[in-house]
RNA sequence: GUGAGCGUAGCUCAAUGGUAGAGCAUUGGACUGUGGAUCCAAGGGUUGGGGGUUCAAAUCCCCUCGCUCACCCCA
């Protein structure tokens, strides 16, 4: 036996059966969502180029994971799904219907420090519509958030919803200092309150008139007051026709709100931001994006409009761990096993195959212990139904023994795919 | 990158500076037709690693590695 000690890496996890049966549960809501809404599913490498993924990110770019190939080339694990989605775009634009809806749902890495919803290999789930400066599209993506955070179950969330175009308005009001620097002060809002943005703001350079527009344009609690604030601005009317196709579209307005301190780090976004907070866990946004319309055009040499989304999967899960948010049964990982003696092991063999071609999951103990042990299997497995195939096969008839309820009968072959599926608590698809 | 807390059996955890233990898990048996069992037995540890203080260190001190949490930032 080997003595060394073995461990995944630093911030990278293994997941079990069970966890993986939530998480795929979470995955198929997903998916159910983003293709109720036109969106098609693409995956793009793990590795790009370096050049591909260097200067998008900012400050962020320090945990990209970087190194060379063995020919010496420069290349990166992807960061993020939208940079490596504003290159395919590029090079595959003559394959593609505009505009174009994709999704994805694939692992990430970032070289950094893991704490409680971080990790340094994680899967996001990105939906974004690229080829429409429309902000019909920023709607789709916004009800996207909507329907598949109701649709898992969460009762109470709130997506924050701001426009970049008035964080450059509101530097060129106050006409000092870069943008950068004051975006990263105003985003600090809900950690420190408004007090706190203002030292922030003077610890930055900011002169004190300047830290009170700021805390004033901070104070806006409407599109409405924003409007007076900024006057003619276009970061406004973006921000009201969002608004009018979100209430088009039925989305109750205690779901979403102009937050004008909502900044977001990364560095590529162009139009309107947003994300999404939970009160409960505090856990930092569970979803994260907005318009990008320069970033494609980086790639493409003509500008390609873009916005899109990122929902946070691992931290989503997380909080539905925490909040107990699972469905009790999640399908099981077989809908029977078939229990079987030393001479009856080729009846249900036999048995077993004829019920996966009608459809049925089922499992054979594989082992050479006795019927208490493969009960105890079943048991231990989440199975919830044995059919043992003992002496009775001979007369056609197998004991079919409900475990969660003690109960057992003899039921003929014939009748037992009929008498699974009537069980109510199989979901068959 | 900054700070705090914690490292004892595969897992969860005990042990005032004085003989390293329990439960669960594993393996064998009671036990080839009725489930998370019960009983018996067995295996398993340089107390993360290194150094120091002491008659004596899992326990105190230093270094190091690892993990967790918070900050920064982010999903």
């Amino acid at each position: 036996m080997a003595k060394k000690e073995y461990r995944t890496y630093r911030g990278m996890r293994d997941f079990l059966p069970s966890q993986m049966r939530r998480r795929d549960y979470v995955f198929n809501v997903l998916r159910e969502v983003f293709e109720a809404h036109g969106f098609e599913k693409i995956e793009t490498p793990a590795i790009e180029l370096w050049e591909v993924l260097s200067g998008k990110y900012g400050e962020e770019e320090k945990l990209i994971y970087r190194f060379t190939d063995r020919k010496g080339r420069e290349v990166g694990l992807r960061y993020d799904l939208t940079v490596p989605l504003a290159r395919f775009v590029a090079q595959h634009r003559s394959e593609l219907v505009f505009p174009f809806k994709r999704y994805q749902m694939e692992r990430v890495w970032r070289a950094d420090r893991p704490q409680k919803g971080r990790f340094r290999e994680f899967y996001q789930c990105d939906a974004d519509i690229v080829g429409s400066p429309s902000m019909m599209a920023d709607a789709q993506i916004i009800t996207i958030i909507y329907d598949a955070l109701t649709r898992l179950g969460f009762k109470r969330f709130l997506i924050r919803i701001n426009n970049r175009k008035l964080i450059s308005a509101l530097h060129r009001k106050i006409g000092e200092g870069d943008e950068f620097s004051l975006a990263r002060a105003m985003d600090k809002l809900d950690r420190v309150g408004l007090d706190g943005v203002k030292d922030e703001l003077l610890s930055r350079g900011f002169s004190p008139s300047a830290a009170e527009r700021v805390i004033a344009a901070m104070s806006l609690t409407s599109l409405k007051e924003a409007n007076k604030f900024f006057g003619e601005e276009e970061g406004i009317y973006e921000l009201e026709e969002l608004f009018s196709y979100l209430k088009a579209m039925g989305i109750p307005d205690d779901f979403y709100s102009y937050d004008p301190s909502l900044a977001r780090g990364l560095d590529y976004y162009t139009g309107p931001i947003f994300e999404t907070v939970v009160e409960e866990p505090r856990i930092g946004s569970i979803t994260g994006g907005g318009r990008y319309d320069k970033l494609i055009g980086s790639f493409a040499g003509t500008e390609i409009p873009a916005t899109g989304t990122s929902l946070g999967v691992e931290r989503i899960i997380t909080v539905m761990e925490e909040l107990g948010m699972f469905p009790e049964k999640i399908s099981p990982p077989a809908h029977i096993l078939l229990a079987h003696f030393r001479d009856t092991r080729a009846e249900a063999l036999k048995l077993a195959s004829q019920l996966r071609q009608k459809g049925i999951k089922v499992d054979v103990y594989c082992g050479e212990k006795g019927l208490r042990a493969q009960l105890g299997y079943a048991s231990q497995k989440g199975i919830p139904l044995v059919g043992i195939v003992g002496e009775e096969i001979k007369k056609g008839m197998i004991s079919l023994k409900n475990l969660l309820t003690q109960e057992q009968s003899e039921v003929p072959v014939e009748n037992l795919e009929k008498f699974i599926r009537g069980l109510y608590y199989f979901d068959f698809g």
